[in-house]
DNA sequence: AGGATGATATCC
DNA sequence: GATATCATCCTC
């Protein structure tokens, strides 16, 4: 598995988010910290499609915090919550639209220990933080590629989770999971 | 059902 | 400068 592990080209993530959102199900995410890898297939995302969704961060504008997600496409968009995870996002579409898809859950592949259903978990489980923000998703330290011998799944959308504020989006089914999977966060 | 724990956005 | 709010997770 190590030679031919190509990151995703851009122009994975230059494109609509939920189809990205869709297409990420089943790739596989590695992280080369200090020599060791760490990777997971991924089993659960959500989509967060610009600033017009009221449940992304990019819905008040450009900040400091959300300057990456209006960047340009295959970035890695970074944030801490609650004081305590960090959540791991991709960056989609052309720069300056304002949109991505957060990673949930991974299968654990190699070098992981620990949890890796949700969010915080799984960015703890990758040693993934806020040094990584903005992160080039088409370098050699942090990206995805494609599973070298992908089996075939069955894709459920979902409303997603902890964005009950965000009135009509709220019950979007923006939540896209592996069905039957039992590494994702919540069914 | 409620607490941890800190950055951030938004208010004065 | 103060405070309310979190795209979460754990424990009770």
């Amino acid at each position: 598995m190590r030679p031919l592990m190509r990151p995703l080209p851009r122009s994975f993530y230059d494109r609509p988010t939920e189809l990205v959102a869709h297409d990420l199900l089943g790739k596989i995410l590695v992280h080369r910290v200090n020599g060791e890898q760490r990777c997971g297939r991924i089993v659960e995302v959500e989509a967060y499609v610009g600033p017009h969704d009221l449940a992304a961060h990019t819905s008040r504008g450009l900040t400091k915090r959300t300057q990456a997600m209006f960047g340009p496409p295959g970035h890695a968009y970074i944030y801490l919550i609650y004081g305590i995870y960090h959540c791991m996002n991709v960056v989609t579409e052309r720069e300056g639209h304002g949109s991505g898809v957060l990673l949930r859950a991974l299968e654990p592949l190699c070098g992981l220990s620990g949890n890796t259903r949700g969010p915080g978990l799984l960015s703890r489980a990758m040693g993934i933080d806020r040094s990584l923000y903005g992160a080039d998703l088409c370098g050699d330290t942090l990206f995805l590629t494609q599973d070298p011998a992908p089996q075939p799944f069955e894709i459920v959308r979902r409303p997603r989770i902890g964005v009950a504020y965000a009135g009509a989006w709220a019950d979007a089914a923006l939540r896209f999971l592996i069905g039957g999977n039992p590494y994702v966060s919540r069914k």
